[in-house]
DNA sequence: TCTTGACTTAGAATTATTCTAATGTTAGAT
DNA sequence: ATCTAACATTAGAATAATTCTAAGTCAAGA
């Protein structure tokens, strides 16, 4: 789903669309790395100086809650995000801390709406490793 | 595989057994809940008044090295730690945060060892949602 | 017994996240 | 256009999780 289309989803939902919020999503839209908060945070700052941490982690919040981004806890400690929320996999890579999309077919998982009783509401399937780009520097 | 034999396997590879380390492993191997280093350093105090937060932090750590153990990243901002290192699915409960196992079969990873050139070292398959149990309170 | 290296400890430091209270902004009613 | 109430943002403090540090402990070998 495009910038355009998510923008107008928060608007219809009578969620008020600052300019906050606008560049938050905006820098997900554009920047596809799966992002620390500290990351986004840095980044906005330069365009929007008085933007605060708050903010960001307020309006990243907000903006999973309405499913428009996604939250990725693979990294121990540390919350990145994704603007892509269709299920796919990330692999993290271990040794230079970059979060990659894979593309992993068959899922058993796909479409279930539950497991053992319990609802399924979001599949996060994480792959732990050494990514090409580091296995090429030193095996 | 049991409580003694990773214990002999740690003494072989030549890590030393302290008091610490088999109260750390046994702690797990008892308590099959996926506990917070939290629950792990509250608990061990009790038996252990002297042990530090910073030897949990390194037992854990050496013991999912020696890969005797796994660790979660399943909840934000808290890591969980399983006995148990078979590769099987991990459920959490976002109303009572709880950390279930769950069985999943057909999993297209399963024995793979690598993915898009990346190489797979480990599998953190999560799922999100609402567990049976508080389903049945509150829908 | 002495030395060396590895391990543990208490607490400080760091990092990530959440909270708070004050201020600013928005949209609807007038 | 102005007022107002609800909502949003801000800076910085507070909290929580993890890592670091320096001193002390322990065990094995010389």
């Amino acid at each position: 789903m495009n910038l355009k289309e998510k923008l107008a989803g928060l608007n219809e939902k009578g969620c008020t669309l600052t300019i906050q919020r606008h560049a938050v999503l905006e820098y997900l839209y554009l920047n596809r790395t799966h992002p620390t908060v500290e990351k986004i945070y840095h980044s906005l700052k330069k365009k929007f100086s008085t933007i605060s941490k708050a903010t960001v982690y307020n309006t990243l919040e907000l903006l999973k809650n309405y499913g428009l981004i996604q939250e990725i806890t693979i990294e121990k400690g540390k919350l990145h995000f994704d603007y892509e929320v269709k299920p796919h996999h990330h692999f993290f890579c271990r040794r230079c801390n970059h979060v990659y999309d894979v593309d992993v077919v068959g899922c058993p998982l796909a479409g279930k709406k539950m497991i053992d009783g319990h609802r399924i509401e979001e599949l996060r399937p994480y792959i732990i490793g050494t990514c090409s780009k580091c296995l090429k520097k030193r095996g």
